[in-house]
DNA sequence: CGTACACTTGAGTAGGATCAATTGAAGTGG
DNA sequence: CCACTTCAATTGATCCTACTCAAGTGTACG
């Protein structure tokens, strides 16, 4: 449906999907993103929004949008920073599936969710425990199921992460990042709506 | 530099780079299109820009983008609209290269580019003819140069586009459609800056 | 003329896909 | 409480798509 969501609580993913069933998830939403406003500006979305777990959304009504740009500038300005970080995201991941090797896609993909994580304000041990599925990872780096668990393996192998409870544990960072050859950019003052 | 602008002539593309050297093109920019908006709000632009034909750009200060929102509320609901325009944009290159086949992709992104085109107000003959190379094409889709060219040439085989002079003659956008599965979503009305 | 770049083609290889089967945990219903 | 199903993770074997290496052609340009 056509609303503005502001994520307040837990994890979902935005996917596309191909007429014969193959689906590419396209990113992930965690607290503090906004969902839907592909939507509200253009009419449609052109993606399907799933949830990881229990989410609390705090929702906008979809014409709401443009008196909020007359009556806030400064939140309108805030909406547009926050697709446009949503942007380089993008940038990014399709910098990985099209160019990174399987091993390095999956180190980048796991560094940049912890990552996200905390910048969200998730701390301690929340923000290393990923709440994804293999199926997952495998349709956001364009792998097949199998050889992405054979790939989460090795890196489980050189104590990198490891698979439990249908959650990821990530469990050195750093070590991810270099394996995927991944600078993470610093990320300036970040509004929360 | 860290400036905004309006695209009014020519063609060129958004790039990244991994430290090594590879090459991941994510986009296309075309006349109507908004450039650097990232680096205006966010402070650096997380990717580099090259032009495929001479171009016309048309400046925006990159102060000036707050008192913009201030004045202007209905040209910052446009700028929302067409990063948003963006970030779908990359939705569906993220699921070409993520989840179709050689030949599907080639398909999609030339049908994708042929649309574009005539979207931003190009056309007869201009629309159908892309300036771009098999190495663009390459680095778009993921794929080595040898093997795009091998996909184009079967492409070609069957009629549905021809190179020549560094460019590309696309002969039949319903043929690509068609073998992308690409189910081209109706673009509402576009607003121009 | 010589160099550079875009395109092309052949041959051999490898990274990842597909097919198939097993294990274990978590429901679900009788 | 136990058969039955379902779903996530795992592993082996085989195949194929796309990569790499290598060489050759044509055109533009200094």
């Amino acid at each position: 449906n056509p609303h503005l969501y502001t994520v307040l609580k837990g994890w979902g993913f935005r996917y596309k999907l191909l007429p014969d069933g193959r689906r590419q998830i396209v990113n992930y939403v965690m607290p503090g993103d906004l969902v839907g406003l592909q939507g509200s500006l253009m009419g449609e979305m052109q993606h399907s929004i799933e949830a990881l777990t229990p989410m609390l959304l705090c929702v906008f009504e979809r014409g709401e949008l443009m008196s909020l740009y007359r009556a806030h500038p400064d939140l309108a300005y805030d909406v547009t920073w926050l697709a446009s970080r949503e942007e380089s995201m993008l940038d990014e991941n399709l910098l990985s599936v099209g160019r990174r090797s399987a091993t390095e896609r999956l180190a980048y993909l796991l560094a940049f969710l912890v990552t996200r994580a905390r910048s969200a304000g998730l701390t301690g041990g929340a923000a290393e425990e990923l709440p994804i599925t293999q199926s997952h990872v495998a349709d956001t780096l364009g792998l097949s199921l199998v050889h992405t668990n054979r790939t989460a393996r090795k890196l489980a192998a050189r104590g990198l992460l490891r698979w439990r409870d249908r959650a990821c544990a990530v469990l050195d960072v750093d070590g991810l990042m270099r394996h995927a050859r991944w600078e993470r950019p610093a990320e300036g003052v970040r509004p929360f709506l």
